[in-house]
DNA sequence: TCTGGGGTCCTAGGACCC
DNA sequence: TCTGGGGTCCTAGGACCC
């Protein structure tokens, strides 16, 4: 039998460039050229600009403007971000039917079965990066390569606005020089104990002892370091899931937990996540909470009950119940900067867009509305919100709070780069 | 100048059942 | 009666990603 064919670099990672900062570029043009940052008091993106300044996501905005001077601070457009990144990805959708989309502004592409339409891989990724340009006007990287793990380093090395294709003839040769931070799953934490050893490339990390760096990495880190050094990433590029949990967090500078301050930013927090799950039709069985101390140092408690919930009320009075379990477990601790709320074990839970029910008589006599009557309160705020927005209506104290320093709009996308 | 927000995955130990 | 092994679920912690 023929040995088998080198598999081909048909998986292309795609990768919009600086995002936010792209697109504020993009939406006034006096920005361009500029050193711009997305953000105020922490810097959720910069343009490349900016980057040249040292200026860097995560960083906080008077570091940023001490690097770099005559950096402009923009608020942030939110929902040309989501408008234009779908209008991306359904440029992307016309190539291969086979897009994974990973976040806002990135996805893998399986163009195996197209190339007999659009050309090799590389074509296809120049292709497709000029209709970016010309269509949307946002710079997009492109890796490409036989792996899905191999086409994101591809497409990091290509940034910015460029296209690298790994031949799989060739892949050790790209890969050895690399930093080891490029690896999927090697962070700051993993990268620095690998420093220690004088580890620094993926060509040293692979020609290191296998049993010993598993011993010291982790199982799981060693097997895909293995798996990625061999070429044995067979993940394929498959539709998207649906999300497995929602949650919602809130820092505050340090803060005593007293009654009146657990009320007010969980009673917030469960508004939001219980809401969120309303409108994607699904329920949770488990609730987490998290908690984190003055000294950073974080704790979480979960429970699992044996029925799915997405109403405001229960799902606030467990993440209370959990919170004080972890408060009363750390009595050394004073004082909290971060609490968080999060809900999995999802299933549906359609919900017919009726009329309103009618009121049980006990949700009107009682203080703790029943089961049902939560529902209905829960729905009819729902529905207000959807023709008034969402500061029309809330529950007594949630909106009136004075903690949400971050717009809600802020909340929504997760941030890119940092 | 202490560091935002929304997720995923992995590990380890214990409970429980067969 | 004692002991072992496997499977599954739950809780907690941690690293990482965008």
């Amino acid at each position: 039998m023929a040995p088998p064919l080198p598999p081909l670099p048909t998986i292309l990672h795609a990768d919009l460039d600086a995002f936010y900062a792209s697109v504020e570029q993009l939406l006034d043009p006096a920005l361009r050229g500029r050193p711009i940052a997305v953000g105020g008091g922490v810097v959720l993106a910069a343009s490349y600009e900016a980057k040249a300044h040292g200026v860097h996501g995560g960083m906080s905005g008077w570091r940023a403007k001490q690097l770099c001077p005559a950096l402009v601070f923009v608020g942030g457009h939110f929902s040309e971000y989501q408008r234009l990144a779908d209008q991306v990805m359904a440029i992307l959708g016309d190539f291969t039917p086979f897009v994974q989309r990973i976040s806002i502004d990135e996805a893998f592409l399986d163009v195996a079965g197209t190339v007999h339409l659009f050309g090799p891989p590389g074509a296809i990724a120049q292709q497709l990066r000029s209709r970016v340009r010309d269509e949307v006007g946002l710079p997009i990287s492109v890796g490409a390569a036989a792996t899905k793990h191999l086409a994101k380093i591809a497409s990091q090395v290509a940034k910015p606005d460029g296209v690298v294709v790994v031949d799989p003839r060739h892949e050790r040769a790209f890969l050895d020089p690399l930093p080891v931070g490029l690896v999927w799953g090697i962070g700051p934490v993993t990268q620095q104990r690998l420093a220690d050893r004088g580890i620094r490339t993926i060509g040293q990390l692979a020609a290191s002892p296998t049993d010993s760096l598993e011993q010291f990495l982790g199982r799981a880190l060693g097997s895909k370091v293995g798996a990625l050094a061999a070429n044995r990433d067979h993940r394929k590029v498959q539709p998207n899931g649906r999300a497995g949990s929602v949650g919602a967090q809130s820092a505050f500078g340090r803060c005593e937990p007293s009654p009146e301050l657990l009320r007010a930013v969980l009673g917030r927090l469960a508004d939001r996540v219980a809401s969120r799950l309303r409108a994607k039709q699904r329920a949770g069985r488990t609730v987490t909470v998290r908690v984190r101390f003055a000294g950073m140092k974080a704790v979480t408690r979960s429970r699992t009950g044996a029925q799915p919930l997405a109403t405001t009320l229960t799902l606030t009075e467990t993440a209370e119940s959990l919170v004080r379990q972890a408060l009363a477990d750390h009595p050394d601790e004073l004082q909290i900067s971060l609490l968080a709320i999060s809900v999995s074990k999802l299933v549906d839970q359609p919900v017919l867009q009726m009329e309103l029910p009618v009121l049980p008589d006990d949700a009107v006599r009682a203080g703790s509305p029943s089961g049902s009557a939560r529902w209905a309160v829960d729905h009819s705020i729902d529905a207000v919100r959807r023709r008034f927005g969402r500061a029309a209506v809330g529950y007594a104290g949630v909106e009136l709070s004075p903690m949400g320093s971050v717009p809600d709009e802020f909340r929504e996308l997760a941030e890119h780069e940092l």
